[in-house]
DNA sequence: TTTCTGACAACAA
DNA sequence: ATTGTTGCCAGAA
């Protein structure tokens, strides 16, 4: 495993602890993971990953609480099916309340 | 090594 | 307020 994947791996690590109901933007990821501003890298890294892993890619949305990873999952309206299976209310692709289902992942500490 | 790209974010008109 | 453009980072070709 080269370390170049080592990225990836934070971020499918964080997106899987992401508490079922809540949901997280991209830019959270990022600094999450300690990489602030990779927020587009954190898309990539599902786009490669939600083939596989159970990662749930589904809880991740830009800024504005928009669904806008919504067009990569199969079906027209999957992503939002699974959002408000959780209980998370959805309204023209958008989540209403995003503070209210906002989970901030706590900040990795990269070993030295 | 250089260049392109992307499920974003911030800023300018 | 809405739309368009630029900056950002890290990986892939």
């Amino acid at each position: 495993m080269s370390s170049s994947q080592h990225f990836f791996k934070k971020v499918y690590a964080l997106v899987c602890q992401i508490p079922e109901g809540r949901v997280c933007t991209y830019g959270l990821i990022a600094k999450g993971i300690g990489s602030e501003g990779a927020a587009r890298m954190v898309g990539w890294a599902l786009n490669a990953a939600h083939l596989e892993a159970d990662i749930p890619a589904h809880r991740v949305v830009n800024r504005g609480g928009l669904l806008s990873g919504k067009h990569h999952f199969p079906g027209e309206n999957l992503m939002q099916q699974l959002l408000e299976n959780e209980g998370v209310e959805i309204r023209e692709n958008k989540i209403v309340h995003l503070e209210k289902h906002l989970w901030i992942p706590p900040v990795f500490i990269e070993p030295k």
